[in-house]
DNA sequence: TGGGTTACGTGATGTAGGTCACATTCTTTT
DNA sequence: AAAAGAATGTGACCTACATCACGTAACCCA
């Protein structure tokens, strides 16, 4: 498991440092604070190919990663999966959409290895949000980072072919090639299994 | 330029009310408040092809569409140009990643038509931000949307071929078609110019 | 320990879209 | 009104990748 952690040390340290670990990179809180953000999380374990979220399902949570790697993902037509995010130590998943909206889940959430998250109602980051200032900012920030990602990520679909796409993600996530298969690279890169094959072996 | 509207009546109000009225749907600010947060910001017109952003200089302000339309997008090689948003009234543009990041921007913004802005620094936006509570939210939800339509914009490229995309786009901003060259939605749609011609003759 | 599932490699063939080249029309400038 | 420059259409050809098909190796798990 240690393979997908960012965060140095983080096998040494609970979910309560991880969490507060990640937080503090962002916005102080006084310990007291913090017990109290703490408190409105659920500790979930999930076995290796289980489900958390379904398309189709209601979704109430989002998902801060503990331990293990996640994927999130769609099926096209009941046939084609594409990725749209490994998720690892310190990163949150859920099916944004689906949770602000409140709508029904279109991509799914299942586990590449066994997991550990933290899980955070819908509700309770609202209100989280709504009592604590600097968790608001907290949040805002995160999302700002994610959006960034996302338009880089679209970016590089634009712009690079998959062979580049592919030799930039094994640099952004080195941990990746060991830890995941490699269809589910190609389902990340959108490419067939059979082209990613042909890439690296050449 | 009422092409370019989203919000109802938008070419009767002026860029105060414009504003006023897209923040209003996030979240409630005494008219006193309003007043203070729209001190920060900065009424700019630009004439049809101006550059707003440059890719290599220093990002300071993220704009506020209040008519016309402008294009963020990136220039590959110095040959071929991708186009990542196209921004209407009642939007935000900026090159955030730079903005957020304060690094030199990569991506540029400029004019498709005559605009009007309004701009507001970064300095002012976190400013603000700490003030006000309420204008955290603001901003928190406004970069979820953002997200969140980035997020689907990824899925429907790894999904989608070019025609479908094409009608989506169509689809969700019919005024599109009349006011920007196809050229431009070739370069949003990923494609290139010729294959975006052959596709709607057919 | 063996049988079934999942992961991965590789050939043959089809196709969407890229690139280059040139013609036509529409728009802007002087 | 003429000239220059954008924007668009269209043919010929090329390439990256998809799809189908089949084979082998690795990993569960009863």
């Amino acid at each position: 498991m240690s393979l997908c952690s960012f965060e140095p040390f983080s096998e040494k340290m609970n979910s309560k440092e991880i969490l507060q670990n990640h937080i503090s990179k962002t916005i102080s809180l006084t310990d007291e604070e913090f017990e109290y953000f703490f408190s409105h999380f659920k500790v979930q374990s999930f076995k290796k190919g289980q489900t958390v979220i379904s398309a189709g399902d209601k979704v109430n949570c989002e998902y801060f990663v503990i331990s293990g790697c996640l994927k999130a993902f769609f099926i096209n037509d009941e046939i084609k999966m594409y990725i749209l995010q490994f998720a690892m130590p310190t990163w949150w998943t859920s099916d944004y959409d689906a949770l602000y909206n409140k709508t029904i889940a279109t991509i799914n959430v299942d586990c590449i290895t066994d997991v550990e998250v933290l899980c955070l109602s819908n509700e309770d980051r609202e209100k989280l949000c709504k009592e604590f200032h600097q968790i608001e900012h907290f949040f805002r920030w995160r999302t700002n980072k994610g959006y960034i990602a996302s338009q880089k990520r679209l970016l590089s679909f634009m712009n690079n072919n998959t062979k580049k796409r592919y030799e930039e993600l094994l640099a952004l996530y080195p941990q990746l090639y060991n830890l995941v298969p490699k269809h589910l690279i190609a389902a990340y890169l959108g490419v067939s299994r059979e082209t990613l094959s042909r890439l690296y072996n050449s």
